[in-house]
DNA sequence: CAAAAAATTTAGGCTAGGCTAAAATATTTT
DNA sequence: AAAATATTTTAGCCTAGCCTAAATTTTTTG
């Protein structure tokens, strides 16, 4: 390991598990952006990462990075902090789901491993954070996830909303406003070739939902 | 204000508030042994902190620092988030009195004002931390403190305890076994002029127990 | 397939907050 | 009131993590 797993590396190992999760390697733009530093900075982490002992990321140049297993470790643990925070901060707290990832994104760096197992035991040890992302468990394995993202559902397709992306709090709100949210069971109406939108009846809601892609992209559902 | 207030001053001037508490102004020694870092470094840390737009400090060369009415704000908040951090954690994850000082010492700096206010309402606005402790208001009042230790006892004078000295766990381990914790009543059977020990008998305590300066010069009392 | 555009890396710099060693000032002892 | 000791400050250095500007790939496009 780097010496010491800095709060900062912690971030950077984070978001590249995230953007490993999607497509394969990591980009040093796509780092970039979802830190919100330059890439010249990312590049240079970079290379400190790969050349920590154990290395953390493989890194060859002008070609991202992916984890090696030290630094998913680190990620994972980081991920779980999270995604317990946030239950957590919903269940005793009684914070919104849309209230809770920029204060998750804060105290996921400093709490205790006893912390962490306390929140676990009170919470009776969930799989899913309010937004119905999967906690990795306490050994640090993700469980598999299944779903896939709405905007793949074509006309007359049943399916059950599993999670949606949390990282934008009025995004949250409109979902909980049209019901949006996990375990709910939806069926597509129509699928316009055009712009992608989606016409939705949610289960429990009276009226039919039009949704766009900025949407759709943001919800993953199990068919 | 220092542009940013950083983690590392909230410590500094939270530290700084400790000492003015005691004697006058705080000396770059005593800064230095609280915060584990060498004098030098506390001296660059005054300079700026006293160069700040408002000072946070008042320095002069060689006669220590107070703090301003900035900085004490400062303290204050950090010693609010700080003292009801312990008393969320004791109520709420269900952590002994001895285990919540370093989790709080990290949580301190990163939780927010909005959580602040929840922990608050949640608690139901206590104006003790788990040890006793002065919780300031949340507009940053620090209540008057009329304890005195209960070192300052002889030979049969009662008092009731009202706070401990939280940072040493061992010590609070003990206190709590011999039921030396806050409310709890006390009559001070013996006083031993030649270590300062203190026989005295607790409240709800089958037996007397010596103690000796150590352990007296840590726990406060109210005649 | 060459030229333009986009992505990435290098080079050089900056701030925060530490450190040690040596110099200066205060305090205590003799 | 010196001398010795303790405290504090100065000077010079270092690392972590950022930055911008310029150089270098890599990718896309006409
Ligand atoms: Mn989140
Ligand atoms: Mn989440
Ligand atoms: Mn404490
Ligand atoms: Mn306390």
């Amino acid at each position: 390991m780097p010496e010491t797993i800095t709060q900062s590396i912690q971030d950077y190992l984070k978001h590249i598990y995230e953007l490993n999760e999607n497509g394969g390697a990591a980009s040093t733009n796509d780092i970039a952006t979802r830190l919100n530093i330059a890439p010249a900075s990312v590049t240079g982490m970079l290379q400190k990462l790969a050349s920590a002992t154990p290395p953390l990321v493989v890194y060859k140049k002008h070609q991202g990075v992916t984890l090696t297993k030290s630094g998913e470790k680190v990620a994972l643990e980081v991920i779980r902090h999270h995604r317990l925070l946030e239950s957590f901060l919903v269940n005793t707290l009684g914070y919104a789901w849309d209230e809770v990832h920029n204060e998750a994104d804060k105290l996921e760096h400093v709490i205790s491993e006893d912390f962490e197992a306390r929140m676990a035991e009170a919470l009776g040890h969930p799989t899913r954070d309010p937004h119905g992302e999967l906690i990795p468990s306490a050994d640090l394995v993700m469980p598999a996830d299944e779903s896939c993202p709405l905007a793949s559902l074509r006309t007359d397709e049943t399916a059950t909303i599993r999670r949606v992306s949390d990282d934008d709090p009025a995004l949250l709100r409109h979902l909980r406003e049209i019901g949006v949210v996990p375990e709910v069971k939806i069926i597509v109406k129509n699928y316009s070739e055009f712009d992608g939108n989606l016409t939705i009846k949610v289960e429990g809601q009276k009226s039919n939902v039009v949704l766009g892609t900025a949407v759709t992209s943001q919800v993953f559902v199990d068919k």
